[in-house]
DNA sequence: TAAGGTTATGTTATCGGTAACATAAAAATA
DNA sequence: TATTTTTATGTTACCGATAACATAACCTTA
């Protein structure tokens, strides 16, 4: 034995304590070397019956737990996974987190959570604590294409993560998204059919992949339904919960002609908000103008159905996010990056339930 | 210098790196000792200008990162606190975990998520992960009674805790809650202002705290309305998502003047489990019965309100419960354990709107 | 300029584990 | 029984940082 392992001590009432109780206490009182008591407890199979019994008593009674801490500074794995989002409010994510979380602790992984609030800036802060925790993968949906210089730093330290709901231009790596293009096209097809002829777009900010491929999406949807593109009817905010009552106030005061009958929201925070803005000038929903989004901002579906949107499978994303980081962090994933796909599903409720 | 620290390296078409650059490294191409490098990374004083600016370039250069984890084997924290709530599916809990985000972060702290689904078993499951990552403290909405022997594992530990939301029988500590009787009596009245004499109440499970309290105060308002208890009028289920159409089906097939026609829901899951229930029977939310509930569904306020809530102040519990946690581990709360209990704001939406 | 006080830097041991190697004990084989 | 093989246990060094102590370099001040 090296040092002299003398224990801090705590004197109470009932007795003197150590406060932790290491491998060379327990070592001491099982009458063996610390050594035989870390293979115990990595279940090693060089190791006679009679001493694990023995071991194992004196690991019970002292009520030892190895410190983690102290494990990865050799064994260079921490059990520490990252999920990093950029909206905790926003219940897609908190799902995503659902699946992410019950992934991980299956695989015997513990989850730290971190919120960018979709700023690079703060990313980047969580970043660099991930860096310093060690943590062995990061599952993110990034703030944005500024997030390349974030990943970047994951790339350089071999810390290997996934990206979720978002890609980012520049970095190619294990991806698990929504079909864009397939749920935009849903969305305005139900719109048209609905006998929408003038539909608008407000988007998220073009700086994320999914904006980009919405708006893409949503044009090329158009012209297929033989519509024409009036910019006028595209709008560019961010995804985060706000008051959209200028930016709504303007596409109602667009000449009769103009004026949207539809609006599709490129999430769950912009539907919700554009209603919102809508009501206030009391301007009725779906009666005036209809509104659909993407993914559902209930968290429990069906109880007060309200708004038509096309659900993305959160859960399973996290679950599935999870699922190929820890396979790559296991070394059990195919050396070439993945790339995931899900289809959304397509919710018809009353925001857009307009009888023509 | 002890040891000899070499380095894993690894060879690529671009170069050699190393895997990890430590404090050895830094110190090496500086020309100094890893003490000093030490000292410059946790900005002693007693450092000359010329040197720390040396070794600065320099960890700038190897783009040096401390290691949390060999710094916590001395210094025996870990700036890691825990998060377990028991159901990360429920806004109210997500909104939560919002404000204690918030907070840790600004603290400095990183924070481990842990969902325990209402389950001691899963709770005590983690618990024991929590102990062997050594965390600096646990922010814990227990999952009941039967949470107490988790609890004891923390006190014997010494980590310190903050308990959210509910509290445990038999154990004494930091608590964070919202007020269950002057809600419930809230709840209870607006219900009787509505007209209502008979009202059901759907608990939770009597384990958990809230529940024996909010049973606790519904017969003690209802007394106090000079209206007679009905033992039928009461249920006990659990707090998650489920199927409530049986328990339902039981309040709704008694006899005319035994019916009740309001429901009272004790979270907000129940409360929308009930709606769904009521309206798979053609029964009419608020016509036929009226529901209300603690705490809202809905994470997003007035975009779509209908029902009528009690919502409890998450994101404050979330982010006070934090604060005094953080206190109580840098040791700057007082030596007694403190009790906060906030208010609630009583939401009256359509869902017990009847014009009687 | 020598003695004393500061300030800046280095050395050693340690945190709580484990890998790698060494050795002792038990079992198998000659 | 002596020798080899196998199995069980112990020793030493190390992971990457830092506390505590030791020493060297620089300033004062007499």
């Amino acid at each position: 034995m090296t040092g002299l392992h003398l224990q801090p001590q705590v004197i109470t009432p009932k007795g003197t304590f150590t406060l932790m109780v290491t491998i060379y206490d327990v070592a001491k009182k099982a009458n063996v070397s610390p050594m035989t008591v870390s293979r115990v407890i990595n279940r090693s199979p060089l190791i006679s019956e009679k001493t694990r019994l023995k071991v194992e008593a004196v690991i019970e009674e002292l009520d030892y737990i190895p410190n983690k801490q102290a494990r990865s500074l050799i064994s260079k794995e921490t059990k520490l996974v990252s999920l990093v989002i950029s909206d905790i409010s926003n219940p897609f994510f908190t799902t995503i987190a659902r699946g992410a979380e019950d992934k991980a602790m299956q695989s015997g992984y513990q989850l730290l959570l971190g919120n960018t609030d979709e700023q690079t800036m703060k990313e980047s802060r969580y970043i660099d604590l991930l860096l310093s925790s060690k943590v062995d993968g990061v599952l993110i949906a990034p703030a944005g294409d500024g997030s390349l210089a974030n990943l970047r730093k994951l790339v350089k330290r071999k810390v290997p993560f996934v990206l979720i709901d978002r890609h980012v231009d520049g970095m190619t790596s294990d991806l698990v998204l929504g079909d864009n293009p397939e749920t935009t096209r849903k969305l305005v097809a139900h719109l048209v059919e609905q006998g929408h002829r003038k539909i608008a777009l407000i988007n998220g900010p073009s700086s994320v992949s999914n904006a980009r491929e919405r708006k893409q999406a949503f044009q090329e949807a158009l012209l297929l339904n033989g519509l024409e593109l009036n910019p006028q009817l595209f709008i560019e905010t961010h995804f985060r919960q706000d008051n959209l009552s200028d930016i709504v106030n303007t596409l109602i005061r667009l000449t009769p002609d103009e004026r949207p009958t539809a609006i599709l929201a490129a999430n769950n925070f912009i539907g919700v908000n554009t209603i919102r803005a809508l009501r206030q000038m009391q301007i009725d929903v779906p009666g005036d103008v209809a509104v659909a989004c993407f993914d559902d901002p209930e968290p429990i579906p069906d109880y007060n159905p309200f708004l038509t949107v096309a659900a993305q499978p959160a859960y399973d994303m996290g679950y599935m996010g999870m699922q190929m980081l820890i396979e790559r962090i296991e070394g059990t994933a195919p050396p070439s990056t993945r790339k995931v796909v899900l289809p959304s599903e397509l919710i018809i409720r009353k925001s857009t339930d307009r009888k023509l």
